[in-house]
DNA sequence: GAGTGGTCTAGACCACGAG
DNA sequence: TCGTGGTCTAGACCACTCA
């Protein structure tokens, strides 16, 4: 037995699943919907709020509810060896990228173990794929390491503005932390996600060999279609132990 | 200006976060509540699920409305190099282990690589940490490098059956795969968690020198207080570069 | 059976977006 | 201004839990 909400929710799930709905399609008005299902508003409404929250929906307040266009999944390649933290790129990805002189302060300071007010430069990406928002990055570095402009970058990445290979002394260790919480509402509204739905968050701090930290950043991704994958190899030496 | 959903939800949320409202404690009856705030019935069950929505109530039907216990953040260790996949124990950790034979088929099947109907060792663990649901785990092995029993563990632990450190040929990749989605019913209801709260997962698999998939397993765990970690460490010989 | 939350209704009024 | 979704109400009835 299942509530009206479930089974309208349902038909139209399928509906989009199937592509009866298409991507981006407006939905009739909602008292349309709640007459054509003889149910009363508050009831459709609440069936809507499901499929928003599976990520089906879009509400956007005086427009409409539209079919959200299915969102090619978005990769985070983990370990750093290689520079760029994304994958999904093939050229339609638009980073824009805000640079600010900032000082070390709070949690932030922790995170990269040195004093407060020591300076530092704020880096903030927003990652856009064909006009639909992607990601957003916060990335800090000590400020003598930062690049003296990153507006040349040829293809542009999420993040990474300190040239990893070249650095003296050569980075050590990359430690990456993933979690999962609701967006801030700032990040809900440029993600244009829901508020209620997780966004992925990874947190990623590189230390040089000298323990010195060389880079603080966080990515913030929508939950419903984004991974992380860790790839670690084990070397073998010649006498068959594990280094 | 903030909606009244808003306003009663926030003040709800303060005197939880405060203590003023502790773990475990009944919330007074929605009614009661609905007249407390001057608003209708609703209204107050629309706030409450801004709170459930958030982790911080627990709805049961039937007995009321309960202050979460703020649970212990679960972290996840990455890289598979010692073999426990769970680092919250300390002793509180209690796991049920189910065995099962089964043939691989499907996405499993392409997962490990093996061709469909391959025998495997299935091992379904739930972790439970002082009563309270900790997390969920799927763990294939082939058949033949299953342990024979199981039930010997001094210290129960989440995954890992096979032992890798004896592995031959030796185990040459671990790669691990981190998504965030919604529960399924079976997953919400095990776990406890509303079904609109994300949970996060782990796909991990382990490939020996041989190429061949010796652990195909997947975690989930509840997304609002789990995090897995990555640590990648560079090692660098004698001349300097990067190996 | 008493008390609790779950679902649903019919209708009012407000806020936003576009022409 | 008009059409849209957002919020809220007062009340009915159902389903679950526990004594």
């Amino acid at each position: 037995m299942s509530s009206r909400r479930d089974a309208i929710a349902g038909d139209l799930r399928s509906q989009i699943v199937t592509g009866r709905l298409k991507a981006d399609e407006r939905l009739p008005p909602e008292p349309d919907l709640a007459a054509r299902y003889s149910v009363s508003l508050p009831t459709l409404r609440s069936a809507l709020a499901v499929l928003q929250g599976e990520g089906l929906i879009e509400k956007v307040h005086g427009r409409g509810n539209f079919v959200r266009r299915t969102l090619r999944r978005i990769t985070y390649v983990g370990g750093g060896r290689c520079p760029n933290a994304d994958t999904s790129a093939d050229g339609a990805l638009r980073v824009t990228v805000h640079t600010a002189k900032t000082r070390a302060r709070g949690q932030l300071a922790v995170l990269m173990n040195v004093p407060a007010r020591s300076p530092l430069t704020e880096f903030i990406c927003l990652a856009q794929e064909r006009e639909l928002p992607h990601s957003l990055a916060r990335i800090y570095v000590p400020r003598d390491l930062a690049p003296a402009a990153v507006s040349e970058e040829p293809t542009p990445r999420l993040g990474v503005p300190v040239d990893l290979g070249n650095l003296r002394p050569p980075l050590a260790e990359v430690q990456e932390k993933v979690a999962v919480r609701l967006p801030t509402d700032e990040e809900a509204s440029i993600l244009r996600l829901g508020s209620a739905r997780a966004v992925l968050t990874i947190t990623r701090v590189i230390t040089d060999t000298a323990g010195r930290v060389v880079e603080a950043a966080s990515w913030v991704f929508p939950g419903d279609h984004a991974d992380a994958v860790f790839t670690t190899r084990h070397q073998i030496d010649d006498k068959g132990t594990e280094e």
